[in-house]
DNA sequence: GTGAAAGCGCTAACAT
DNA sequence: ATGTTAGCGCTTTCAC
């Protein structure tokens, strides 16, 4: 790396000290305008930007925010790292992304990221805390927030799944279904597990009985059970039932993609679907859905992590969002009410 | 931040000197075995770890690599992030993140990004170099991979647009179309401007005659005319002339998503449509599109900035790819040569 | 093989 | 308002 200036250059060429170059540099109200005026133009010349490093060593703080996110494969994820990142500018902090191919690694880079001196915070994607995580975390005294997950202990910034859940399959029984069929991912993910509570809370409510033959979870490990083909195979063994389910809430809509695509194949288009995220391709092959607001999470998690950052102390602060119902043609009311109005019929899958 | 061991503290209990302990963190092999475990031990019961900002100082280089994203929105950069993440694993760098929510601002973050100290190397992404980026690139000295696009001065891993271009425009030539328009984006785009050589590439070819009435232009601001209104409004612009052409290429899949909206809209669905890019989407309306290899692009990125970190002086490396052609209903034959085998109907667009 | 000591580039008391 | 100086936690000659 080519030799360039430092703090003691601009020091020299502007014939002050090294002190009053930092403090120069750090905004400090002691600096006269004229030395301040002096040192700028100088620095200018030479081209002198402070060393992030060593501020960082002298300081005794970090500039990074690590981000940890295990199978970044998500368009959710873009978009919570956009509001994260927007939400960065105005701080002095840079984003460190840490994401891992499968969740077995997760804890490796966990213990890595929350080393000392590491980052100034992180913002941990999506990952169940059980009783060694929250060990860990909370030893490091690092502040954390949870995004997408839920922990009492921590700040955290997720969506109400449960009443997500709920709301789907409410939404598909006012459609005029009755025999409404579930698709989760693995018995691990907490937010499968939450859908479902809903899912089994709409149908208490409604006077529908809870049928387990109703209830597929996927035994995909990839991606904890968030893959099409879970879906897809989920949904072949539906319609290999004697009386498969009329409607089927798939707790997510990569899942509800991977079912649609055997509903055609099997041309049981006359089953209505509901998913859940709303990621891009919903809109287009009209999937009804519940819509996460992404980008704002982001936002407000590294908010949160900004303030924790400032006052340690803090009493936890938590944001739970409430999912927004996306009603797109694959809910359509069911037959017996009325006929698909939209049916899906589109899907031209390659 | 909780006091937490240091070099010295490791030193005092293993009795030895901090230049020791140094040697064995640094896996020096001038160390005696026993002392190694020694130091070894007490660290691991101290939980002593070193702190990477401290290390970055005195060897004078950092543990960074910076991804610099405009406007990171297509699942593009989360594929090719992946690959740069796998292939980062292995090493010792981080990858820090900075993405900006337009092009203006790209300028502001590069230079943030390439001063000393910062990163040991950058990736650019979909950044066209002009003469003043150019230069503040080569000035800097640091190790650059461009990805997505090209420059004939830096390490570069992109796909062959002008190729690509190429390759959809004779498809639908092949299908049996003659009247063939294209969707391009801002003029100042480089990938597009590549593609519409291609094009061109392909109508002199087959003998057909250019006609500038066929090119539409999109004039969106944002993310550079890659949008679906730009597509959309092009493509309604197409439909609105006296002869429309009977076939369509767009410069990437998001616009060729919205061109599609405007045919469906008008009932035009006999208009042949082929995009670029693959993005996950496509498939499910039948999009046929040029692919490019994501994932791919970034390990190989990866692997060319690391090369370059050791070996600075060494070659310029470019690598490019050839895009892959993605043969979906969107491009069926021609009404003319055969009917479509498989219409795009099916766009529940809500 | 090991230690002493001089940095890396900056910040932050403490002086003046 | 400005300068002096002692670190921050580590690496790396240079001795021994």
């Amino acid at each position: 790396m080519r030799k360039e200036a430092t703090i003691y250059d601009i020091a020299n060429a502007a014939g002050v000290s090294i002190a009053t170059v930092s403090r120069v540099f750090n905004n400090s109200p002691r600096v006269s305008a004229s030395t301040r005026d002096r040192v700028c133009v100088v620095a200018r010349e030479l081209g002198y930007v402070p060393h992030p490093t060593a501020r960082s060593l002298a300081k005794r703080r970090s500039h990074w925010i690590s981000a940890v996110i295990p199978m970044m494969t998500s368009y959710f994820y873009l978009e919570v790292l956009r509001g994260v990142q927007d939400s960065l500018v105005c701080s002095d902090y840079d984003l460190v992304v840490h994401s891992t191919a499968s969740m077995e690694t997760i804890d490796d880079q966990l213990a890595n990221v929350i080393q000392r001196g590491r980052s100034a915070g992180v913002l941990l994607f999506s990952t169940p805390l059980d009783a060694e995580r929250t060990r860990l975390l909370q030893s490091s005294r690092q502040p954390v927030v949870l995004v997408d997950v839920y922990h009492s202990d921590f700040d955290a910034v997720s969506i109400d799944n449960e009443l997500g859940g709920y709301m789907a399959t409410r939404h598909l029984i006012e459609q005029g279904y009755r025999r409404i069929g579930i698709i989760t991912a693995n018995a691990a993910s907490a937010p499968s597990i939450e859908r479902e509570k809903g899912y089994r809370r709409a149908l208490r409510e409604a006077g529908i009985a809870y049928d387990e033959a109703l209830v597929r979870a996927s035994d995909d490990p990839d991606y904890h059970g968030f893959t099409e083909d879970a879906g897809r195979s989920a949904m072949e063994g539906f319609l290999d039932m004697d009386t498969p389910p009329d409607a089927v809430f798939a707790v997510s809509d990569i899942q509800a993609l991977g079912a649609l695509q055997a509903m055609q194949e099997r041309g049981a288009t006359a089953i209505g679907l509901i998913g859940f995220d709303d990621i891009m391709i919903s809109k287009y092959v009209g999937l009804s859905t519940l819509r996460q607001p992404m980008y704002e999470m982001g936002r407000v998690a590294l908010e949160k992590l900004l303030r924790r950052i400032e006052a340690p102390e803090r009493p936890i602060s938590q944001m739970h969002f409430n999912p927004r119902l996306v009603v797109r043609g694959s809910s359509a009311p069911a037959a017996g009410e009325l006929a698909h109005s939209t049916p899906i019929t589109g899907i031209a899958y390659v």
